[in-house]
DNA sequence: TGTATTCTACCTATCGATAGGTAGACAATT
DNA sequence: AATTGTCTACCTATCGATAGGTAGAATACA
């Protein structure tokens, strides 16, 4: 039956694909169902309720995020940042879709609290990266620093979004680590 | 028949608030008739399509927030800053609801094109207003400065909404003024 | 002025489509 | 035989949207 990737696998993937192009009200079971070629009622047997599926997408992508940080060899700070900032510039590219949790985020206020959770637990991520990278190199609890650049990143990414206009993310892109040089205080 | 404020007005305010807690996808005829009181064949009558009161609302705010961004005085550059990014958190703590473009855009690949217009006008008549500032106290074509702040902002009440904390806005709104000084201190 | 017409702002009732979710049968694997 | 995965079939609730009607205010005309 599992041509690639076993059936739950392949729900998240398509159910991820949903969320980060329509939102989370958006994604339907049914939807889904058809992505992947089953019905509805057998999406409901692996993820019962549509709250069990959220979370699984967000913890999927998550780890996934989180596996890509880790990769990131963080000796010289410059090349770091940059590999950083093109994570998310990967996304929107290569998946023609949001970060996530950047509309997860956005629609925090009408998600449940479990789902919320996970969310800020990725903007935490992300921002924690950052403060042990500013720190290895001396820049000891630069955390307003990072969650600007967090910030900047994904909202950068929604700019970009609204105006099909990739160019927009990327003179952010190219902005913060101007920005992140001249408050660490020197060049890189 | 109108207490307050004509019916047209009343469901623009209805919608915007379920818009901004939930998503565009989330915000239904009927919930919105059943917050102003009326039934929701009503409301079509006022807006024939979700999509047109989908583009109403973005006028309504657009023009809004165009009239307080106009009000604030540029010869002083700081201060003119401070109150840019004070406009930023008031959305945040008195409508407890996060900014409508930083919403919908978002959504906005699966929102229709005349939306995603509208989306993209209000972030680029905000990254203007900080270009024609930034320009008035010598500092010319600063647009990449520019749009980096108003996608730290946005980021920043996506970050801070998921998280139901405040304060991390906060840390960006503080941070903001620091990069712009830095920057402009720089810049030829 | 009085009458006829049109417009405004709602109503009830209903449409087909779709939402999330459930029960139980069926087939395959172990 | 038991477990796993998917199916058909169905549920209730809700979605956006439409049809057709109504009371009252405004307008046009004699």
């Amino acid at each position: 039956m599992p041509q690639g990737l076993p059936m739950r696998e392949k729900i998240i993937a398509a159910a991820e694909k949903r969320v980060r192009n329509a939102g989370f009200p958006a994604m339907s079971f049914r939807d889904v169902a058809q992505d992947v070629g089953i019905k509805s009622a057998s999406v409901h047997y692996h993820f019962p309720t549509k709250e069990d599926l959220g979370e699984a997408l967000l913890d999927s992508y998550i780890e996934r995020f989180r596996a890509r940080l880790e990769a990131i060899p963080q000796d010289n700070l410059k090349a770091a940042l940059d590999q950083f900032i093109e994570l998310y510039g990967d996304g929107l590219v290569m998946d023609e879709a949001i970060c996530l949790c950047a509309i997860l985020g956005a629609e925090a206020l009408g998600l449940p609290a479990d789902m919320n959770r996970k969310t800020r637990a990725f903007f935490e991520m992300n921002a924690d990266w950052l403060t042990a990278l500013f720190a290895r190199h001396g820049h000891e609890e630069e955390t307003d620093l990072s969650i600007t650049i967090v910030s900047a990143l994904e909202g950068a990414i929604i700019v970009a979004s609204s105006s099909s206009d990739r160019t927009l993310f990327e003179k952010v892109a190219a902005t913060v680590p101007l920005i992140a040089g001249r408050t660490l205080g020197h060049a890189p």
